[in-house]
DNA sequence: TCACGTCCTTGATATTGATCAAGCTCTGAT
DNA sequence: ATCAGAGCTTGATCAATATCAAGGACGTGA
């Protein structure tokens, strides 16, 4: 690995709060890997070889059944993928792909999982992780069996703009199909449910949305910190 | 707390693995209580104060929104609830409420933020247990974003009659309208879905089911490890 | 600038699931 | 044994979402 990745890895979120030396020698098994766009990095059912940290890129994370496919989530720089499998030594339940190219950071599954046993703050931050992961799909499956799909547009459109500083504007991340696969509806729906969402002022344009009646957006997606607030 | 409930909680599968010296520190804080049915017992939105152990009885998970409700799972005795909030000190996600008469053994969350922060055994344990609650949730966002509800039904059936030593027969452990919401489902149709598996030969008659043709509920159902095999 | 392909939208229609209403069944209490 | 109430089923209808098909917009590379 070059000397600026390490320097770089090593302020990864991940490693908050564990001993310089473990880092350093859980770094030194590691490697940074590119890969092009629309690759698969993982496969939902192979063994949990590497835990991933995205270090550039945009990562889909999504699961098949059958002929169908559903994306979980969307990660960003600074994320990292895969830990439970990971930690436990099992399977993955999900795959991954790159959205754009990417640069990864691969850390072997052996690493981590010693990591874990000998160095006590490093299983605490793993700890802390998998309960802030698991807070966040247990929102996703409240988001949902109990909303329609209007419903997690509208708090999905609140909670990006709100991520983006409430400017009343953001910029949809990715293409409509893979908000559309999130979300958890066909495409097709999320076009119309943009549609519908004309007469509460948004205004949407290619991948740029302006919000211009707050309340009125307010009153019909009723977002809840229980299920919209990152930080809850 | 009595000693002979001591005796019992001490081979609680949460405390496995963990010194009996902190065990015994953490277990002198918390006490068993005993609840009536349909009571609720922590209320999505609260503050996590206790983290809680099921002793005896069944408990509804289950989380609302607007005038809807869900349930996310229905748990029994030696099952925990809620470590997430508690380790993290956050509130809530979601509410539980006994299915039958209850006892519950109630630790205080302070004293398990401890025992988290200074026993490198119990955080491990917490790691790993978060880790397969993680994954049990992401199998079931899953369920609900792959499949319908025909096939959740039948797959289910199929995971609680091998849950049960594949005797071919099973029964519902609780009512059909907590089953249907579990599911994902209005009670109407999970009704209909039962009447719709009669082709298949199974069999319900009350909460008493009979799986006469494995084969054929297997070729709806098509369980894939990555979401059905609870060791997966 | 044009042409192509991908992504998105729109319309028509089918399917799935929810809701409303009524009746039935089982159980538990008197 | 009878009655009340809860839980479940069934039918009719409605709403939400998926699917199929076609056309339009947009960006990219030649």
């Amino acid at each position: 690995m070059r000397d600026e990745d390490l320097q770089e890895m090593r302020q990864l979120p991940l490693f908050e709060g564990v001993g310089a030396a473990y880092v350093e020698s859980l770094l030194r098994s590691a490697f940074v890997q590119r890969f092009p766009a629309h690759v698969e990095l993982v496969h939902e059912g192979d063994p949990a070889d590497f835990l991933y940290v995205i270090v550039q890129g945009q990562v889909e994370i999504y699961a098949g059944y059958r002929d169908r496919e559903t994306t979980i989530s969307v990660l960003g720089p600074g994320n990292s993928f895969i830990i439970a499998a990971v930690l436990l030594d099992r399977v993955y339940l999900k795959s991954a792909r790159g959205l754009t190219p990417t640069r990864i950071l691969m850390l072997p599954a052996e690493a981590v999982r010693e990591g874990f046993a000998e160095d006590a703050h490093f299983a605490r931050a793993l700890a802390v992780d998998m309960a802030l992961a698991y807070r966040g799909v247990v929102k996703e499956l409240k988001n949902q069996k109990l909303r329609s799909s209007l419903e997690r547009l509208a708090n999905w459109l609140i909670a990006e703009e709100e991520k983006g500083g409430s400017t009343g504007k953001l910029e949809i991340p990715y293409d409509k199909k893979v908000l559309a696969s999130r979300l958890g509806m066909a495409p097709e729906v999320l076009s119309r449910s943009i549609a519908a969402l004309i007469p509460y002022k948004v205004d949407i344009r290619g991948r740029h949305v302006q919000l211009n009646d707050r309340e009125a957006l307010l009153s019909l997606a009723r977002p809840v910190p229980t299920i919209d607030d990152p930080a809850c």
